[in-house]
DNA sequence: ATCTTTGTTCGTAAATTTACGAATTACGAA
DNA sequence: TTCGTAATTCGTAAATTTACGAACAAAGAT
């Protein structure tokens, strides 16, 4: 499939975040790191009722797609969201979901 | 993972909403639907480049999330934005996206 | 130097997704 | 009835996702 010509960046990249949303583990990292500005894998450890690795595997999602980022704060790892794509994924969303 | 008990219907939901979002081919069909009215299957499978077949399937996955409806309109399916699910949508992207 | 804490990576299995072409369905037209 | 059009479903293969526990790595504490 030849992407390049027929699918705009734009497109890809909305495609490529709202993938990165697409499973309510997902979805509730995002949502609990947009309220308070950061949280630790540990504390998401507790709360949800998946295996370490699993969740670890999550957060890897979102950071591969840019919209978290951590921070090593020994021995713990500070989750943050990242302001700039996460704007951008905003206005993405908007823009599709304007009409 | 006993999601029930620690996930929010807001969150399946809009994680649910978010991953039929997921590929740029939906992506490219739902902002066209947005836009314009309506369309048939038919032209899209005359832009996108992929099989028909292929084409049906991500159709199918956007109706099974509620984001379209088809309409038969013989011998061609009108495919038409759901715009009560599409609403719910954005309310719920807007509260994800937010802060 | 060893232990402990925190989190990632590895290995693996099961499920889902993406994609294609072929076969099928539905239905009006010839 | 047979043909043509439009789109879906079927069968299948390859890739990706989700999940787990075990093994591993990093770094401060004992």
């Amino acid at each position: 499939m030849k992407q390049n010509e027929v699918f705009t960046e734009q497109q890809r990249k909305t495609a490529r975040y709202a993938k990165a949303m697409g499973h309510p583990v997902r979805i509730y990292v995002l949502e609990l790191l947009s309220k308070q500005s950061c949280c630790y894998s540990g504390d998401l450890s507790e709360i949800l009722p998946i295996a370490k690795s699993t969740l670890s595997q999550h957060l890897k999602e979102l950071k591969n797609a840019g919209l978290i980022q951590g921070e090593i704060e020994t021995p713990k790892i500070k989750y943050c969201i990242n302001q700039q794509n996460w704007i951008e994924a905003q206005n993405l969303f908007k823009i599709i979901l304007k009409s």
